[in-house]
DNA sequence: ACCTGAACACCGTTCAAGT
DNA sequence: ACCTGAACACCGTTCAAGT
């Protein structure tokens, strides 16, 4: 970042880093199918084969992506990594940062919810062992046992990949057709005759309501983990 | 189902619907990425470009597999269209039907999870209007009010699509390699080296609560379930 | 009426060769 | 040291031709 940055034209050294942001730029942009190694060598004024001297396959790359987006997160001064006003503040802001990330990449962020786990302990979308830390210590120097961090744990990984994948697949692009064609048409009412109650719930259903409802499901979540708390702590830490 | 039906060799006429019920014991055999029009028609011993004449296309095919996983459910005897003994039974039954049809498909089951949605009042994982229909007239018949019965729409699926995803990924294949090597090491302790919570909890992690999780939190939901019906009841019907 | 062969425009990936 | 060209084994999809 100091030196050896002479980037006179746009063309700065290809390596990892550089390959790994312009796929997410480009997903962000033309949706995961549209990501191909030789469009993405395109973008970087490259053959596609050049990429594989930093990068070993396709599918590494995309986990290179989803790494990148979550570590994105460290960055972000309104994250914490470790609780300063109790645990609830703590697991409040952690909640909005991952909101934030996944709003920022509409388009990436099925890939950080559904590309396989790797182990048990990193579930998505708190995929990096970083975080998972961060969560587990925060909560247990306020006073959760091992049972209720892990359990908290659970419930929270839980409560984020349900909540955001929904917002974000409302929102857009996943794996899919190219073209998402919103046609004009609400869905013709004749096709819902049979379905009463959809036909007249269903402008209260568009309405987008998914902050609130993240909130309001944030907070019974912190309810329940309030739970965990007491009932662990009676088998203590 | 009748009459019409001489299957004398295993080669029955082609259609829509078998193509699709192969498309599916294929992707529960191999996985998604592994599901090819050529590969596909080789196992209907038939050349891929057959396939054409009743799938209009690869992505039309994956939408026809989502709404036949779904449809599945209305076959199964335990899942009711109305409630019978409270909602709390009839939200309980379909949660536990949907759970069933999830894990009967788990490499499909992402398909359902994060197909770009087509409206927004067909919230995945509950992709189909008879479903969506059957649950909203359901709770409306039970005393829920349009905002709660909207209300628990949004949360029973957001509910639905966390916990189901989590479990099916956890539990295997996914949009990923064909080849889900699950090396024998538990992650060699010395780069947990850092994350001594996470190494303290990771065989805990590593047991398989998601049962009991789903069920505790099911019950969770109910509760918020009931003051989403009370408030709104003010307002009334 | 239903399926096939051949073709087109793409893929990911390998590897010897260029500069 | 770093990138390219050419090639291989695949894709989805179209369409004229076969039976």
């Amino acid at each position: 970042m100091a030196k050896g940055d002479r980037s006179g034209g746009n063309a700065s050294r290809l390596n990892r880093a550089v390959i790994i942001a312009a796929a997410i730029d480009f997903i962000d942009e033309h949706g995961l199918p549209g990501l191909t190694m030789r469009r993405l060598g395109d973008r970087l004024e490259v053959e596609a084969m050049a990429l594989y001297h930093y990068v070993p396959s396709r599918e590494a790359l995309l986990d290179g992506i989803v790494e990148v987006i979550i570590d994105e997160m460290r960055d972000d001064p309104d994250v914490p990594d470790a609780p300063a006003d109790g645990w609830q503040e703590f697991v409040v802001k952690l909640a909005h940062g991952i909101r934030r990330v996944a709003l920022a990449h509409p388009s990436s962020f099925p890939l950080v919810a559904s590309r396989p786990a790797e182990a048990p302990w990193l579930r998505p979308p708190l995929r990096s062992l970083f975080w998972v830390e961060t969560f587990l210590d925060g909560l247990r120097a306020e006073g959760f046992g091992k049972e209720a961090a892990a359990d908290a744990y659970r419930a929270f990984t839980s409560f984020l990949l349900g909540h955001l994948l929904l917002e974000v697949s409302v929102r857009g692009a996943d794996i899919g057709p190219l073209d998402v064609v919103d046609d004009g048409e609400e869905a013709g009412p004749e096709e819902l005759a049979e379905y009463p109650n959809v036909r007249e719930l269903r402008s209260q259903l568009s309405v987008d309501r998914s902050q609130a409802e993240f909130e309001e499901s944030l907070e019974h979540l912190m309810e329940r983990m309030t739970l965990m708390r007491d009932e662990d702590g009676a088998f203590g830490p």
